[in-house]
DNA sequence: TACTAGCAATTTGTATACAAAAAATCAATG
DNA sequence: CATTGATTTTTTGTATACAAATTGCTAGTA
């Protein structure tokens, strides 16, 4: 689990750019192991469709702007589900996680400076987990499977290097609307508050097509 | 490719029983190979969450009953949407598709004898082959990527051996509703017709649930 | 008989070697 | 100079060997 998880994160982190070629070795020796292992981790990204296997070594999937469409609406179909089914199915267990990953979502926002590259992380990693606790409410275990696999790839984006203060409080003030309406079951109000704020998320990725290409020529040059 | 479908057809069509113990090595010796391939086949196999890891060796998932609400439910969401997308972006090429896969429907369903498992396993590919095109004509290759997961977990319970005339019939009108919903880009109507005919066929599995128990007992008497 | 220590057997994890396939290079010829 | 064919190189696919871990078994002791 452990070489899945470390190319996994190189990804997300913009080390292995779309397009570069990634060979077995050229991975085994960066982690210094045999192929073995590598191999493994690479067909687990694969049925992810995270990376694409090329005539020769795989490469990280490049995503065009249809892809993000279409991942989103998805997801939001998806997380818009779990939310009406969290609305119908949450144990007061399940509400404690979910106000208790608020409550860091706020702190981590307050704590947030747009240069400190750390905070933002942070800020990132409490928001999944607000809404994990969403899914893992739901109650619906086959759903959170997909779910898992959709969310990864607008990370490849990082368009968390553009988040606002403005933006993230009222994403903070969304949670909460969420959050609420799954406390009273009110189901159909979650659905469509989850469907407005991940749709909010994939605007966000879209108008930063532009900067994200840019910041990734730069630290190219930097290189 | 060959390994993995190899095991994946043996477990759909009921070779390895749920709680069943395989080894990397029986499986090697199975097919005639060494366990480097098998290893590549059985990872996969796990990520598409149809066998799970036992302390030694691995075993075919066992679905509760709860599990095929929950897939159903998914299903539902996620073959009710792409109908709809149908319905908005089908091509006229994509039209010619559906109807052919339901012209061969059909044709599979006059020539079904009860008795004859192969025809019944022809009903079955060419069911397949429609929803497939209504999911390619949607447009959104994503969420074809998720439902062709989805889709074969049912297919484990191999309800299939209770079809019946009548049941098909209804089946091959719903299928000839849901096409013209799409023809006539009726998005909401064309969702609303195929989460009703997936729900037909959940109800179809849970109903059958007890004869499907008694069944591979049965063929566990005869080996 | 019941319990435990230690040994044997099974099974997976990793490394490595070699075969096969595919691409790149290079040379020869028109 | 271009084109083609052969050779070399790169890279993956498969087999196998061995290490590590885990289970089960057996024998010995109380």
């Amino acid at each position: 689990m452990n070489v899945y998880n470390y190319i996994k994160d190189a990804i997300v982190l913009g080390k292995y750019e779309p397009g570069m070629r990634l060979t077995e070795e050229h991975l085994a020796n960066e982690l210094k192991m045999s192929r073995t292992p590598i191999r493994e981790a690479i067909k687990k990204l694969q049925a992810d469709g995270l990376i694409v296997p090329l005539k020769r070594g795989v490469s990280v999937r490049s995503f065009t702007k249809e892809d993000i469409r279409q991942i989103y609406d998805l997801r939001t179909l998806l997380e818009g589900y779990a939310a009406s089914q969290a609305a119908i199915h949450r144990t007061d267990e399940d509400l404690e996680k979910m106000a208790e990953a608020n409550k860091l979502y706020e702190q981590a926002i307050n704590e947030c400076v747009q240069a400190d590259i750390h905070s933002v992380k942070k800020v990132v990693e409490v928001n999944q987990q607000f809404h994990e606790a969403v899914v893992m409410a739901s109650g619906n275990q086959h759903i959170h499977f997909h779910i898992s696999k959709v969310v990864v790839v607008p990370l490849i984006f990082r368009s968390f290097y553009w988040y606002d203060r403005g933006m993230l409080e009222r994403s903070l003030e969304v949670h909460r609307i969420i959050l609420k309406a799954i406390e009273n079951q009110e189901s159909e109000r979650a659905r469509i508050a989850m469907h407005e704020h991940i749709y909010e998320g994939r605007d966000h990725v879209l108008t930063h097509l532009e900067d994200i290409k840019n910041h990734h020529l730069i630290k190219e040059d930097v290189h």
